[in-house]
DNA sequence: CAAGCTATTATGTCTATACATAATAAGTCA
DNA sequence: TGACTTATTATGTATAGACATAATAGCTTG
């Protein structure tokens, strides 16, 4: 393709940016102009800007046209695989191991997280990742069984929830939150560190149009780093 | 605008993956024959496609088609204000403390982390902002001299280094990671816990064209929490 | 002069068309 | 049969033209 791509575009502006050859506030030529100034259609103009609009790199007003972000709102985008994966990319061997899973009422704390009403149904599974069989994810997770009432029947000696859940369970919305704590009982003896000991831990809660379907907390002893490039 | 926006094409595209009326693995229809369903043009059913494998939704091959990705690896997208800003959008009251602003060499295991050579001068400024008089983050950074001269002249007793680097050296990649780990001295004490209690720490590296810039190192206590939704 | 209307303008988006490109399927030849 | 070539097909992307929409500037009117 000897035509200038919309990705070019979007990278010289990008590159401009960076630079300061428009500094964060300042106006950028509109798309006519710039159209011109790339060889380009307006088309091809717009969907660079689009991009870097949704990246949040820039700002875009009808009329008004577009500016550099004052506050670079840099935005990083952090992948979520299966923990599966997540072992297996970084080459290490992954193994599995579940601790319990039994039927119960969720506690008030997790009842009410989810937002629904005392008495519902759970399968509380708990279960261990490991990496080059050492600790790596301990998991600990509740499942509105009225949500996805098959569960009712899996082994998850055989399968890990999350797994099982992503194959078989659709969802609409997640909320994920992440920050540190002093490890519980529970998962300083899982992970093998001191109780009180520093841990990362992930908590997710995931729902199908509106519904609660599950709400897991995921701790990793501290040496894990969640990274991203932006 | 009475006609179908790419949006509500995504929209709709996006639910049936949700509910699975696209299971993972699944090849999609071509472009063609959605451009039909909706009514609209192939243009426009390609740029909501385009969007969905963006965000890795759908995995998209040219002849092969279109399928919904198997390991639904869904993105988290956590924006990263300035602090001041994060604390005053919560409602809180903003302050900021420098605790040392200082030249000196930079220890090995900064220089390492930055890729540069040992002997190179960098400014180290370590400070304290809080969010209503509460200590919320303890920032201890490293910016590299050489990458931005102008650095000199600053006063950090006004200007965050955060802000200021912000406000006046373009970058262009950025390394972010994020852990847990225990206080060491100098966090405990600013940041008033017990040496080896839990904190959240973020770390940040930017370059400007493989530059080395800055190494921050943004400690919290546990009580901060990152949160998304997906 | 203030309130309201109108023209202008930059972006938002759709369409139809064209060509590029990658991957695969089908066909061909030694 | 196997290696190579060619056709086919879905996606990738550019373009020109058109109209929509939001925000602003300027104008008009009471």
């Amino acid at each position: 393709m000897n035509r200038t791509s919309w990705k070019d575009i979007r990278e010289e502006l990008e590159r401009r940016i960076a630079v300061r050859e428009w500094a964060p506030g300042a106006t950028l030529p509109g798309e006519e102009t710039l159209a011109v100034e790339f060889g380009a259609s307006r088309a091809t103009v717009n969907r660079a800007m689009q991009d870097l609009a949704a990246r949040g790199l820039i700002e875009r007003k009808r009329k008004a046209g577009s500016k550099v972000s004052a506050n670079p709102v840099r935005e990083a985008r952090f992948v979520i695989p299966l923990v599966k994966q997540e072992v297996e990319a970084s080459g290490a061997r992954y193994d599995y191991s579940l601790l319990s899973s039994e039927f119960a009422e969720a506690p008030e704390l997790v009842s009410a997280r989810l937002q629904i009403g005392p008495g519902a149904r759970f399968i509380h599974v708990r279960c261990l990742h490991l990496a080059d069989r050492a600790p790596y994810q301990y998991e600990d997770r509740w499942i509105h069984i009225a949500a996805v009432p098959e569960v009712e029947l899996v082994d998850f000696r055989t399968i890990g929830p999350n797994e099982w859940l992503v194959a078989n369970a659709p969802f609409s919305t997640a909320e994920y939150a992440f920050f540190a704590a002093g490890a519980s009982a529970d998962e300083a003896s899982a992970l093998g560190v001191e109780p009180g000991s520093p841990v990362f831990v992930g908590e997710r809660l995931t729902w199908l149009a509106r519904r609660p379907i599950t709400l897991v907390r995921m701790t990793h002893p501290p040496t894990h780093r969640v990274i991203t490039r932006l």
